[in-house]
RNA sequence: GGGGCCGUAGUCUAGCUUGGCAGGAUGCCAGCCUCGGGCGCUGGAGGUCGCUGGUUCGAAUCCGGCCGGCCCCA
């Protein structure tokens, strides 16, 4: 694993003091990400492309298990594409970077970089689907999107150009794309919950905050520690709003012509800032091991005449760790104090951390320390490989649990409106109150207290009896925040 | 959409008000020393002062435009 250059000193803000400001310090220090010279656009050193891998990594497989197969889209879209779906194309063509010129000659046709590939891709779809034996069509593209952001740009959570995956299906039946729905959703919370170890809410956004063109979004919501909501993936029910404009047809067995049904769904790097905001401290990132680039850092512990030996116990370590599948990094640069490292590998987030030294030679044991509790416990020998493991497990355990008691103790229910308000104005958190299902309503709140509707979750127990805002029925448990 | 702050070596920054030799710390390189929480010493290299135009004998400094970063309000 080879270092990114290593800046000055750690983060000069706590993490509840300046929320802002410690979040991008964490992301430029351990080296995630780096700014490049247009604005809104960001580079990923390797360390911080590793957790994009991880992430990558684990969807992958999940998609290809779930029938589901990759493909390659360009990312030119003529203009006559872009704007075929009416509604879609009102709601992206403010933040579309188009290509007017090739050298130094204008092009016929204004060319989108793409901010999503929904009108590309059905294009395409509709030349390759006659019959219904060739559904369902289930493709999944890793690429990046383009939509230029003008005001606020932060690193991973609003950049002009993004990592992440598009899924797009194709099927013969609306059940069957409600399903489609419901399964890729499972995999984003599997995903977000049990690898990210940030727990989400989720359920169905309102009609204003849809996908553009879409019948119905699906979404997970998740809360960051300064109380903002963070949308962390969506999942499409498209309808046939866009198999008729782009003409996706396929002859039933029932002899007949039918417009297909479609979904798509997709995860950006928005996630890599999720679990960064959730998880860090003042020293730093925290990251889980199981999308760690690094598990496990070793630390050897020594002066100069007993280098040698102590790094070659912990070159041993390094490789039994490594055997059992660990992705461990042996730190063995010499111009650097152990204490200086110790800083070092708490601001890059490593979850687990073995010091090794003389003192510990001698007892036949080494030292763990746990980057979520900074706890140090020390282990014989022996038992490393699977003490280690099983740290790694409780870490990432841990991590799960005290986020979860974080989104509780956020999670608010006001009684009025001026008791929602001042919750949103003074602590966030998610909150939770009726709602009549008009948009008047949910826009006022919005315009009034900045806090927009989030999610109406699909657990609707304990649904409040009236709209938190006009009083009238609530048709709705509606989960509001202020939101990133 | 409206308002504000900022840009000087890899990094952080002094100098700008009142124009006149670009200075420090840290990092980097060499050598020595050191290692259980960001060691120490000696020497060295490193700058289109974001870019651009203007004012001036002279601009990091004053004025305009642009690029980039950040914050607040809606």
């Amino acid at each position: 694993m080879s270092l990114h250059p290593k800046e000055s000193a750690g983060l000069t803000v706590k993490k509840n003091e300046d929320f802002s400001e410690w979040y991008t310090q964490a992301v430029l220090k351990a080296g995630l990400a780096d700014y490049a010279p247009v604005k809104g656009f960001i580079v990923l050193p390797p360390y911080g492309y590793a957790i994009w891998e991880s992430i990558r990594e684990i969807l992958d497989k999940r998609f290809k298990e779930s029938g589901h197969q990759n493909g390659f889209l360009p990312v030119l879209i003529p203009e006559s594409l872009l704007s075929k779906e009416e509604d879609h194309f009102a709601g992206f063509t403010p933040e579309v970077f188009w290509v007017t010129k090739a050298g130094d000659k204008d092009i016929g046709e204004r060319l989108a970089l793409r901010p999503t590939s929904e009108t590309l891709a059905y294009s395409i779809f509709a030349k390759w689907i006659t019959s219904y034996r060739d559904l369902p069509l289930k493709i999944n593209f890793w690429n990046t999107a383009l939509r230029a952001e003008i005001k606020a740009t932060k690193p991973f959570i609003r950049t002009s150009e993004f990592l992440w995956q598009e899924g797009h299906t194709v099927h013969a039946t609306e059940e069957e794309a409600e399903k489609e729905v419901m399964t890729i959703l499972d995999i984003y919370k599997d995903l977000i919950e049990n690898y990210l170890a940030v727990p989400v809410v989720t359920g169905f956004k309102s009609d204003s905050e849809k996908f553009v063109g879409a019948k119905y979004t699906t979404s997970l919501e998740g809360l960051m520690s300064d109380g903002r909501g963070l949308q962390m993936g969506t999942s499409h029910h498209l309808g046939q709003n866009f198999s008729k404009p782009f003409d996706i047809k396929y002859l039933g067995k029932d002899t007949k012509e039918h417009f297909a049904w479609q979904t798509s769904w997709g995860v950006s790097w928005r996630l890599i800032g999720a679990l960064i905001m959730v998880h860090g401290d003042d020293k730093g990132l925290v990251l889980p091991p199981k999308v760690a680039p690094i598990q496990v850092v070793i630390v050897p512990i020594h002066k100069d005449k007993d280098a040698e030996g102590v790094k070659e116990k912990a070159r041993e370590i390094e490789s039994d760790l490594k055997k059992a599948g660990i992705r461990t990094h042996m730190d063995g640069r010499d111009e650097y104090t152990s204490g200086w490292k110790f800083n070092e590998w708490e601001m890059k987030g490593v979850p687990l951390r073995i010091n090794i030294g003389l003192r510990d030679i001698e007892k036949g044991q080494v030292e763990f320390v746990r980057r979520d509790t900074k706890e140090k416990i020390p282990c014989d020998r022996p038992k490393l490989v699977e003490a280690a493991s099983s740290l790694l497990a409780t870490i990432q355990e841990n991590l799960l649990t005290r986020a979860k008691l974080f989104l509780n103790e956020n999670n608010f229910r006001p009684s009025t409106y001026s008791e929602f308000k001042s919750i949103v104005e003074e602590r966030g958190g998610f909150v939770v109150a009726g709602w009549c299902e008009k948009v008047e309503c949910e826009k006022k709140i919005k315009d009034e207290t900045g806090a927009d509707i989030r999610v109406l979750p699909f657990d609707q127990r304990g649904k409040p009896a009236k709209c938190i805002y006009c009083g009238e029925e609530a048709k709705k448990a509606a989960i509001f925040a202020r939101a990133y």
